[in-house]
DNA sequence: CCAAAAGTGTTGAGCCTACACCCATGA
DNA sequence: TCATGGGTGTAGGCTCAACACTTTTGG
């Protein structure tokens, strides 16, 4: 399977040998891009919010001209963790600056496929990523070297697909995880703006999680205001900040509040229910 | 870096070469396994718990005579995922029965370890797993190949010990990871008989989550019965059971629920606060 | 002044905390 | 009967759900 023999020599151990074990023929990450498209239907309304996963088309020939493995089809955008660089977060973040244009955007690991057979091309170990990134990054994007063409799926849409690899497995395990971190982690911060209204809150989280998790009514306006990780914005003098943007009616504006998320543990035996 | 050539030939792919990408040198399985040891100081009194984790002592010599890599240092067990594995979770429940001698315990996977550098041999990539495992399947437990010793450490002791790799950093990890999950999920559950008393689920909590996440008073008890992923345990005529292992007052028995964990969301903006 | 979104007032229900107290049992 | 862990009774406080209602503003 292998006739790798490349050993870092270290005090008496140079006599190790790599070949004595099985090595994988590829270390790639990919990245399951999420934005949500906001359409403002009137002035004065609150946006038409839609959850999209960005895919792109294998071109059917590579560099050389030579037939492109699964060319064609659609497929996460991802690549090969090149050998300069600290593992495959590091690759998915290039990866990611590369198809948006941008960097510093939400990344996350969220999981290893790593079964033998996965990919034609031999036993290839992926990384698996979510990533958050506001739409208007998205417009700039541009296709990566080995890819055609780019373009936003609905959930609906993307499962009528038929996509390279495993990657539908991928996207549906990608889907599970951004619902539950959404509804139990601030993530769903990534896809608003700094400073946003109750409504705007609402509506991404009833886009997410269908669920009665989050209250229709008023109360929720009412709520907001009071949980532990967000805060109302105020003016330079003190007054609150408020936005017409979604209504005639000046509305609050409210941010996330700058806190650790690893520190905020909430226990199920603690919680009231 | 790679003089590997082992392609499955696929239709009009049979063209790939799998020398232009970079391979890893190694694809490892690492398990943290935790257990906590319940000593019972007298009758009728609730057991003293720590939560402790069991790491080998790499042997000073491998299978060959040859200098073991980090060898006489404690790490933790794991090892190489062979070919005919269905990836690393699969390599590390192999292990983990290895260790133990038990199949089925509780295993999770939680990150990936894959800097350049972490392993002297060369660009090995680690899945980091932590195990569950009750105190009482450690007893037979028996070193593998490569392991000289087996020992139980509380995590005290454990920041002491120099360590193989980066497996300090990985057990760091793993224990941000077990106490988060054991306050937000149910896994608190492996730790602890089917079937248990309010005072061992409360004193299991309080070990692990030091916060004021369980109130201390006799209104866990009460509240122990109202979870909704607890209930009590009833015998067959209805009535309730009850046990005396803690205390001459029998007191009542409780079990985990089977739900699914995956679809038991708990928003944090429906949460009360 | 109308329409629509934002936000307030109010009431009753349910859960939580705290504290005091009772219960069951082996020694 | 005592010591001890387990469990109950109750009052006050807080949050929440629900519903009706008011406010703000551009057109």
């Amino acid at each position: 399977m292998n006739g790798n023999n490349h050993v870092k020599s270290e005090d008496a151990l140079r006599e190790y040998n790599v070949n004595e074990f099985v090595t994988p023929d590829g270390y790639t990450s990919d990245i399951a891009i999420f934005t949500i498209t906001s359409e403002k239907k009137q002035e004065y309304k609150p946006p038409i919010m839609e959850l999209k996963i960005m895919l792109i088309k294998r071109a059917l020939v590579n560099a050389e001209e030579k037939p492109n493995i699964e060319g064609g089809k659609w497929a996460l955008p991802g690549g090969f963790v090149s050998h300069n660089e600290a593992g495959g977060y590091d690759a998915a973040l290039r990866e990611l600056a590369e198809e948006t244009g941008v960097k510093g955007l939400h990344l996350k690991h969220f999981g290893v496929y790593d079964k033998p057979g996965r990919d034609p091309r031999g036993w290839i170990i992926s990384n698996a990523h979510y990533a958050i990134v506001p739409e208007r990054y998205l417009a700039n994007r541009k296709a990566a070297d080995d890819a055609i063409e780019v373009e936003l799926f609905t959930l609906k849409e993307v499962f009528s697909l038929s996509l390279s690899f495993d990657h539908m497995k991928i996207i549906e395990d990608a889907i599970k995880i951004i619902k539950r971190d959404i509804a139990e982690t601030t993530v769903a911060k990534h896809f608003l703006p700094k400073e946003f209204t109750a409504s705007e809150l609402r509506v991404l989280l009833q886009l997410v999680i269908n669920e009665p998790v989050v209250k229709e009514d008023s109360a929720f306006s009412r709520k907001i205001g009071k949980l532990p990780f967000i805060e109302v914005v105020k003016q330079r003098d003190g007054s609150l900040k408020k936005s017409q943007r979604n209504s005639k009616t000046p509305s609050q504006l409210y941010k996330f509040k700058d806190i650790n998320e690893e520190e905020f543990v909430r226990s199920i035996y603690s919680a009231k229910y």
